[in-house]
This record gives structure tokens, C-alpha cells and sequence, in this order.
RNA sequence: GCUCCCGUAGCUCAAUGGAUAGAGUAGGUCUCUUCUAAGGACUUGAUGUAGGUUCGAUUCCUACCGGGAGCACCA
């Protein structure tokens, strides 16, 4: 529809003799001001009569009116025949509606969640988890084939801390046991430091055992997490596995790209970062450039995004920039997606851990909130984190996160089920075939469900569609509260098509989300 | 100190360079006892400061103020 009144207009400027040039078409914020908008009368202010004139002679049937508003906006109004039409195409497509080809063929790699082997999986790791899985899918709904993937710290300093604390004895949180005498005690310190070295070289048969076994237990528990969350992987990758081979590559590239500075290898890029240590072992910003080609390697992909917490975002540019010199075309292929913190009101305080709230932790708090449902204690964490622009960070209110009023995964949920319990007691058809007089402004939000799936996509910003679908819930129950849906009145089957194309959109919305869709609440 | 990110209603968030800056909550005034009151109507209330670019700036540029993150051998 959009391209369309674009061509459209483009005629008209052809016809008043303007070359065509920028213009915008949109739909504007008020639904007043019209279901598309133009500023084309701006930008050819002497011609707005005769272009507005121009699209009045030539309407096409879709369009009831044309005005022109304000500095010269041309507000274009759709007719109920075109909203009639987008009932029954949303009823046609049902699980379909708002899905595109055009990112078909289009291989997408996204890396995230992240979590490192031997320490908690915490709230942090639900930012990326809920944002990457859910990018994910809204990828897949544009038409493109995604891996999901991810990559984990299972070598490294913190690994040996958590090593050392379960050699000493320590079963509960051995990891944050490890880190507290690694930074207390200096003979702890050392022996950690030898225990990371005997972890990369496997020379010591206790600590492999060891390793080995607590590497697996800590995997497990993360697949159950991820079995809650709905979480599905396509793969995992290991820095145990890229270390070598980012090695390799730094100092294939010694000289042109790299150079030694203090013992270690280091790139200068924006800023100076170390890619080699001086004991001579990979650092993270080698060990990545190691996974991008490991990851190509799996699945060549046209894109591959990393979703990480903010505070790594300087570490990627620089990474991005020596990834450019030594593997460009991998390179240009990335993008990486930085997202902000997930912080609680000050006070809240880990019973278990201390200092950090495990994601366990959290689903239980909010369970405690909503009588004891996990899925709605997951559709409200989850809607939490996709309502706003990813970057910044997110103040976690538990109860403003159940609230079944306004902004929450609730609110989306309860009107969902509510639309389904209105279908089901229904005794008629719905039937979309005879249009009401006046449009609803839910009919004139259903039919864009598919360029905001898509807009989502294009712009990385799954927090359009979840603002669209409170937007949409908000019309429903506007809807619901003005209109008898059940009723003898013969316009109620039209009515109960406009509620079926509602559950449809909704169903579908909540799933690109990853919030359960519950038929009954 | 340097670099990056962010400053929008009392609070939590929106706004592809466009119209009167939108929602939700909280506050105020009403309303509905229903097919899920887990409603509905009206209302109060905001772009940190100072410049610049533009027909038009929350958006782009510069400086300042305020908050957060990062600053080489941790990940």
C-alpha cells in the first residue's frame, strides 16, 4: 500500500512537472491525521494544490479521502472496503499474517547469551538471551534463515577460580569462593594461576577431572534455564576451541596489523589493545577473531550479529577494527549489538550469592507475584526487556512487570486470552463481508502488523513490535468496552471478525516476542 | 584526566529531520457492576543549559552541566 501512494505521488509530480525527489510516506502518529501521511506539499509548497488535485482525479479504490493538513502534509484515509479486505486477509494468512520474503535467502547468524562455564547465570544474561532469541525470530518472520548461537567461556582465569575453590572443598558458588581468595589471599593467587595454566595444557589429572566435570554440571544447568526461557541454540562454541586459531591469526599478522609491545601483542587501533599476552596466550580480542572464522566456517552467513552488554562496546570497535585489516570480508559482516544493563531497585540484595541475582532467582520473585505461573512470570521479564530501544538500561520493577494494567506482558496476555474466551462463547460465525459504517481504530492498526515485523527487523528494534502490541491491546479493549460483540444486532458477526483478526495478530505477535500466548487466564 | 553511551511529564518508556512531542503509571473529575472491572471518558503535566545548521531539530553539529560504562596483558 505504502509503494503504492508513492508511485502514485511520484505520477503526480511527473504530472505538475517536478522531477521527483525525496519524500516521505508514513503513517502519522495521530490516527486524526490520517492512516498514511506525505510531505510532499512542504517540499513542493507552489504545486500542493495541483499534486493534491492530481491524487484526487486519480484515488485509488483503497483510498476514501485526501486533505491536505497543516504546513502541507497530504493525509490519505483508507476506506472500510480496504479494512474489510485486511480482515480477511489476516483470517486467510492466520499463522502466516505478518511474515515477508524480504530477507528470503538471507543467512543470519546471531550470537548471544554468552554465559561463562562455572559462574552463575545471571540477570545480565537475560538482556541478551530475551533480545537475541527474540531478533531471531523476528528475522526469521522477514524471511531469513537464522542460526542462533553461543559462545562460551569454558578456559580462563575465572574457570581456574572456580577450580581452585572446588579442589579446596567447596561445593556452593565455588566460583564466587574462588574470586574472593584469588583477590584476598596471595598464596590462593598463585596456586589459581597454576591451576589456569594446567587447565590449557591438560597435564594434571585431578584437575581435568575436576574441570571436566564441572564444566558439564554448568552446561546442564544452563540448558534448563534456556528449556524455560524457550531458548533454542543451533550450536555452541567454546573459547577452549578459538583460542588457537585466533592465535594464529595475530601472528600470522605480526608486523602489518599487530606489533609487540611489552612482551605481549598488541593492535593500535582507537585504542591500544592486547590480543597476546605475555605468557604468550590468547586474550578475548584473539580468541574472537578466532570464532568469527570458526563461525563462518559453520555457516557462511550474509550477517552475523553479537549481542553483548554495553560495557563491551569499546572492546568490540577495536576488535571490529583489526578484524577489518586481517579478515575484512568477515568483517564487514558483522555487527555487533550492544545492550544496556538490567538493573533492580537499589537494595535488592542475592539471598544465595551476594552481590549478583540469578536469573533463577528473579523468575521465582516475579512468580511469587502472579500466583505461581511461570509463563506469565516469563512473558512479564521478557516484555520488560523488548518494550524499550536496546542500549539502554532497564530499572526492573517487579510489580510494575505483573501489572495487569497499562505496560506489561500481562496486559498483552489478558487481552489475548480475553479475545479468545469472546471467540469461543460466540455462537456465530464472524464473518467480515459486511463492513460497519465507522471504522475502529483497532481496524486500523491490525493491517500494519507486518510492516512493523518488518521495520523490527530492518532497524534491529524488536521494541516496535512490542509497543505496537500494547497499542493494539490498549484499541481492543476500547473495542470491547464500546461495542456489543455478542448481540442479535446483524453487524455482529463483522464485529466478531475484527476480534478473530485481533487473536490472530496478537497470537502472532507474542510469539515473534517469545511470550507465551495463554488461551485461558 | 581521556574515550564512548545516555539526559524527554512526579515515575517508567516512545517518537524513520515534520503537524498540537506520544503512551503507561501516579494525581484530579466522572462513568460502567459486562461477552474477563485485569474496563471506559475527560483532565493536570516534559525535550538539562547556551549557541549553530534547516522552511522545520527530541533527532544533526559545537560548548557546558548532570548520570552511567570503559580506559592494554581479566573475561
Amino acid at each position: 500500500m505504502q509503494e503504492k501512494i508513492k508511485n502514485l505521488i511520484q505520477e503526480a509530480l511527473k504530472s505538475v512537472g517536478v522531477e521527483p525527489g525525496d519524500f516521505v510516506v508514513e503513517h502519522p502518529t495521530d490516527l486524526k491525521m490520517g492512516d498514511y501521511s506525505t510531505n510532499v506539499g512542504i517540499k513542493y509548497k507552489d504545486k500542493k494544490e495541483e499534486i493534491l488535485r492530481y491524487i484526487e482525479v486519480n484515488l485509488p479504490e483503497e483510498i476514501e479521502k485526501v486533505e491536505l493538513a497543516g504546513p502541507g502534509f497530504i493525509n490519505l484515509y483508507l476506506s472500510k472496503d480496504f479494512f474489510k479486505r485486511s480482515l480477511e486477509l489476516i483470517t486467510e494468512q492466520a499463522q502466516e499474517f505478518g511474515k515477508s520474503t524480504h530477507a528470503k535467502g538471507f543467512k543470519v547468524m546471531v550470537e548471544h547469551t554468552d554465559p561463562n562455564p562455572f559462574k552463575e547465570f545471571h540477570i545480565g544474561h537475560l538482556m541478551p538471551n530475551v533480545i537475541g532469541s527474540t531478533l531471531s525470530r523476528v528475522f526469521e518472520w522477514n524471511g531469513a534463515e537464522v542460526k542462533q548461537v553461543n559462545y562460551q567461556g569454558d578456559v580462563g582465569l575465572h574457570v581456574a577460580k572456580a577450580v581452585w575453590a572446588i579442589k579446596q572443598g567447596i561445593k556452593e558458588h565455588p566460583y564466587v569462593a574462588g574470586n574472593k581468595s584469588y583477590e584476598e589471599n596471595p598464596e590462593a593467587k598463585k596456586e589459581i594461576e597454576e591451576i589456569n595454566k594446567k587447565i590449557y595444557d591438560k597435564s594434571d589429572q585431578e584437575i581435568n577431572k575436576i574441570y571436566q566435570e564441572g564444566r558439564k554440571t554448568s552446561l546442564e544447568s544452563f540448558e534448563e534455564i534456556y528449556k524455560k526461557l524457550g531458548t533454542k541454540f543451533d550450536n555452541y562454541f567454546f573459547e577452549s576451541e578459538t583460542g588457537e586459531l585466533g592465535k594464529k591469526i595475530v601472528e600470522d599478522n605480526i608486523g602489518e596489523v599487530f606489533e609487540k609491545s611489552e612482551g605481549a601483542i598488541v593492535f593500535k587501533g582507537s585504542h591500544t589493545r592486547v590480543f597476546i599476552n605475555s605468557l604468550g596466550l590468547p586474550t578475548y580480542e584473539a580468541k574472537d577473531l578466532g570464532n568469527a572464522k570458526i563461525k563462518y566456517e559453520y555457516y557462511p552467513y550474509d550477517l552475523s550479529v553479537i549481542v553483548t552488554g554495553n560495557e563491551i562496546r569499546e572492546y568490540f570497535k577495536v576488535v571490529l577494527e583489526a578484524m577489518g585489516k586481517v579478515l575484512p570480508d568477515l568483517a564487514k559482516l558483522t555487527k555487533h549489538l550492544p545492550h544496556g544493563m538490567l538493573r533492580l531497585p537499589t537494595g535488592k540484595m542475592s539471598s544465595r550469592t551476594g552481590d549478583v541475582i540469578t536469573a533463577e532467582e528473579l523468575i521465582e520473585d516475579v512468580k511469587e507475584n502472579v500466583k505461581g505461573d511461570e509463563q506469565v512470570a516469563i512473558g512479564a521479564i521478557k516484555y520488560m526487556i523488548l518494550r524499550q530501544a536496546i542500549g539502554n538500561d532497564i530499572v526492573f520493577d517487579i510489580e510494575k512487570s505483573v501489572s495487569t494494567e497499562g505496560d506489561s506482558g500481562v496486559y498483552l496476555q489478558y487481552a489475548y486470552a480475553r479475545s479468545n474466551s469472546i471467540l469461543e462463547k460466540a455462537d456465530k460465525e464472524a464473518d467480515s463481508s459486511a463492513p460497519r459504517e465507522n471504522t475502529h481504530e483497532i481496524e486500523r492498526l491490525l493491517y500494519r502488523f507486518p510492516e512493523v515485523v518488518e521495520r523490527a527487523g530492518k532497524e534491529y528494534a524488536p521494541h516496535y513490535i512490542a509497543t505496537y502490541l500494547t497499542e493494539l491491546a490498549a484499541s481492543f479493549n476500547n473495542f470491547y468496552a464500546h461495542e456489543q460483540i455478542i448481540s442479535d444486532d446483524k453487524e455482529s458477526p463483522y464485529r466478531l471478525a475484527i476480534v478473530q483478526a485481533f487473536n490472530i495478530v496478537m497470537q502472532n505477535g507474542l510469539d515473534i516476542l517469545g511470550i507465551p500466548a495463554l488461551e485461558k487466564m
